[in-house]
DNA sequence: TAAAAACACCGTACACCGTTCGGTGTATTC
DNA sequence: GAATACACCGAACGGTGTACGGTGTTTTTA
């Protein structure tokens, strides 16, 4: 089929928006592809982007690496894809229990999506994926904030600033989960590696992060790990919490 | 983004922290660390992560590929060092003129570093590095809120809201910033391409994304840029405000 | 002063990667 | 039955990070 446009992102968005066009002539296709996108998502969890590979991708398919390039432009379009899907597999926040349960639901879905699929923070750095799901998200997420008399351009600010905060403490949340398996050893390795190092080093220097890891907020030296998952989550809640206290003291100024 | 190799870590510690082991015997280097350090940097801000390769590195520096691992274990430790490097260009931020002022100066210098590091953003997403310069940040902003009857614990947490949302919001400035860039395209072509397919799709589907579009806060199907630099400069003012409030709520709440 | 050791450097090679091309066989249409 | 459009694939291209073995240079040792 040719697509008008002829550039590769007029491809992309027809596969975005509309799927596999079906051909008339020809054998069929032996895989659609949903199975395809879900297969190099589970690939991807497993083990990154980058290790992402078109190659290990068609094996687990069945087919040759040459014959995934009948169903897909390249790999950049099959991010954008896995990146659709992942957002269209889970449900839109609800703003029926209230503005602030909304959001924090938003939140709390978009965390547990990053932590399910870790590469999503690396690859929507690049640029915002248009697909249908993504902006349905989007709009799900602006209709959190409706009617409570704030004007357009501070709904947009608020969960922007919602979503900005939930991708960064996201990514510090995974990076607790995650470290491990990167590495390849466990987690205690990794850090029994570098400890005395860091510790003969950092004695006297850095006064804060040592009164700091001495009342327990903090923990560089010790043999324990260093950021822990729960310390991790603790800290997203926090965070979220000081972000929707000041949506809530906007919408309570635009009340009166 | 993830990379591979593993050298061992006490060799990426002394190198953070010591730099290069001067040797007795042989012929001398004919390059040093930083200099090594700051062409990557350069090269990969001109071209990503992704794209800073090692063979190309070594031919700016007029060495052979294979002479690059003599002074550096892998392209992994290379990143790490950039990090801390860039860490280190940057003055700290000053408790001088109050929290508040300290906070934003933070974030403000934090943001200014990823416009002109973009890859920090995907670099940094893996694992914290360990590195003399990132930790003295660490420690000089945990120093900003030293002295207002804060917990640790919420000194920790605040101070970790206020770099998570930076991260997040600064990637979206980024994103509106180097767009263009990444497609090689112009970002009018870019959008141009998109946008016919995109207003047909979307038409009726996104009540709240059209609203806020005719009311200016958002643009998605115009034939003006999808994401102006201004806009989402302005957002992340926005957001910090946000932040910053619920900060000095709880400054004031513990001065009660 | 001569030998030995330690080291920098590099040519080459390996195992991957994403992607393209030409060719082959198959299912649909004429 | 012929033409056609298509799915699929083997092989190859140009790239990547990195390991290895060898060569030549410098410093230390005897």
């Amino acid at each position: 089929m040719e697509y008008p446009g002829r550039g590769d992102a007029a491809r992309t968005m027809a596969l975005l928006w509309d799927g596999a066009p079906t051909p008339r002539r020809g054998p069929r296709q032996r895989l659609d592809l949903a199975r395809i996108v879900d297969a190099a998502i589970a690939e991807a969890d497993r083990s990154g982007p980058a290790a992402l590979s078109m190659r290990a991708l068609a094996h687990t398919l069945g087919i040759g690496p040459a014959s995934l390039y009948t169903y897909v432009p390249g790999k950049a379009e099959l991010l954008e894809l896995m990146v659709d899907r992942v957002a269209g597999g889970r449900p839109l926040p609800s703003a029926d229990a209230g503005w602030r349960a909304g959001l924090r639901d938003l939140a709390a879905s978009d965390l547990a999506a990053f932590r399910a699929h870790p590469w999503l923070l690396q690859v929507a750095t690049s640029r915002t994926v248009f697909g249908p799901s993504v902006l349905a998200r989007h709009d799900a997420a602006l209709a959190l904030l409706d009617g409570y008399g704030l004007a357009a351009i501070d709904i947009v600010g608020c969960v922007a600033a919602v979503e900005a905060y939930t991708r960064g403490a996201a990514s510090a949340v995974v990076e607790a989960e995650q470290a491990p398996a990167l590495t390849g050893s466990s987690d205690d390795e990794w850090w029994e590696e570098r400890a005395p190092l860091l510790g003969e080093r950092m004695a006297g220097r850095f006064p804060r992060l040592a009164a700091l890891e001495e009342a327990g907020a903090f923990a560089v030296s010790d043999s324990a790990l260093p950021y822990t998952l729960q310390r991790a989550l603790d800290r997203f809640a926090f965070g979220l919490d000081l972000v929707l206290d000041s949506v809530g003291a906007r919408i309570a100024a635009a009340r009166d």
